[in-house]
DNA sequence: ATAGTAATGAACTTATTGGTTCAACAAAAT
DNA sequence: ATTTTGTTGAACCAATAAGTTCATTACTAT
């Protein structure tokens, strides 16, 4: 590794002569932060997996402290971006409600379910303690702006008559609840992977209740699929 | 401290000669893993909150390893137990099944919002990459049981007639996600207390969103509370 | 009383790691 | 060609912590 010549060696980014060094250690420190965690994360460590020499780390990003605060504030803001274009398949005008909901549900859970999502809250459960402002920095930004983008979508719905609710904010973190709480509660905490067909299950059993509890059409009567 | 006489100098627990020195470390383990995380938490800082000499831990439970394993499955036993007891409180023969639910999801939510709840979770989060096995250790048996537990007191209502539902596992879960999926959500991962009113209003949402979807009676309209 | 057992404190070893310094170096700009 | 800037490798320092050893001390059972 080191001084590469051609075009991606070892670590993945790591030519353009000088430039963006910065992406390519941020993006390798948020890789060595997942798989070790923080405490157990070595400079050195990330330094290997980014292909580039210590002192450049500190050079771009002073201390461990400030390198993981950023490591995770644009990891959350890739995870954000990706939810926020999945609830973007959320829209009034679809033709089947039960199925535009298991969609954007299973949509909703492909996000949840990926390796960097699992690392990002596992990391932020794990130092929240000793970096409060974490929260602030990707806790609270990240699923705030989901949850006002599904309400809107509630709503939207509930005012083309398509569905019965009150609080659309509401409503919403019941949806995102019903689709995500069974998954966190059996799958490992991201360890195992969750299939294509655990999830699509898991997003037709949420939408069903979903619909049963707010939608304004009776849907199906009991028997689900 | 050390060698304690008298009933509680320091720690807690130190007072019968040399018995349940290993109970003491055991507690004493939980509060400072839970405080510093896995990696910062130093043996001699255990020992120092059990009031007990270094040695001593290498003694009763040999390395941080093991000592990290047996502090977590008491207390996950411990979390378990309390859980359960809430679970017992939903009876098939309550007068009014909305007061009834919101009570047991009330103890639930107390239970799952306790100090020693979020720190048991951060912790499993936090090192489950570390130690895969601590899944079956307290991530699997303790939820498990408690899914067990509400899935047969949600059968039991369902066989008298009070709930509409074919599977009452995954109604149980879904109940359960509602209730804590909004508070996880929000509440900065036990950084910041949950108040009551807080806990009483999510028990309520949850409550009337699941028998929306599940109850036989009509419930109310539409205007919660 | 006495012997045996468990706990203690303190020092010690060893290993890791965050952070720094510095001389050499390669590419870009002039 | 030469200066400049960012990078590299390697060595170094200080701190922290896991794990161990051991002589000493205090209970407890006989």
């Amino acid at each position: 590794m080191g001084r590469a010549k051609v075009a991606d060696a070892a670590g993945g980014a790591s030519v353009r002569g000088r430039i963006d060094k910065r992406q390519a250690i941020l993006d390798a420190a948020f890789v060595v932060f997942a798989r070790e965690g923080y405490a157990q994360a070595s400079i050195d460590l990330i330094a290997a997996e980014a292909g580039v020499a210590k002192p450049t780390i500190y050079n771009h990003l002073a201390g461990k402290e400030n390198l993981f605060r950023h490591a995770m504030a644009a990891a959350a803001d890739r995870s954000t971006a990706r939810t926020l274009a999945a609830v973007s398949r959320l829209t009034a005008d679809a033709p089947d409600l039960h199925l535009a909901f298991v969609d954007v549900g299973r949509a909703l859970l492909d996000c949840y379910c990926s390796a960097d999502s699992w690392a990002l809250r596992r990391l932020l459960h794990a130092e929240i303690v000793r970096f409060p402002d974490l929260f602030d920095l990707v806790g609270a930004s990240g699923p705030g702006q989901v949850a006002q983008a599904v309400a809107d979508r509630l709503a939207r719905l509930a005012l083309a008559g398509r569905l019965r609710l009150t609080d659309p904010v509401e409503a919403g973190e019941q949806f995102v609840a019903l689709l995500t709480g069974p998954v966190a509660g059996r799958s490992a905490l991201g360890t195992l992977p969750f299939d294509d067909v655990q999830r699509q299950a898991a997003a037709h059993s949420a939408t069903v209740t979903f619909l049963r509890a707010f939608g304004a059409e009776p849907s199906e009567p009991v028997g689900g699929a």
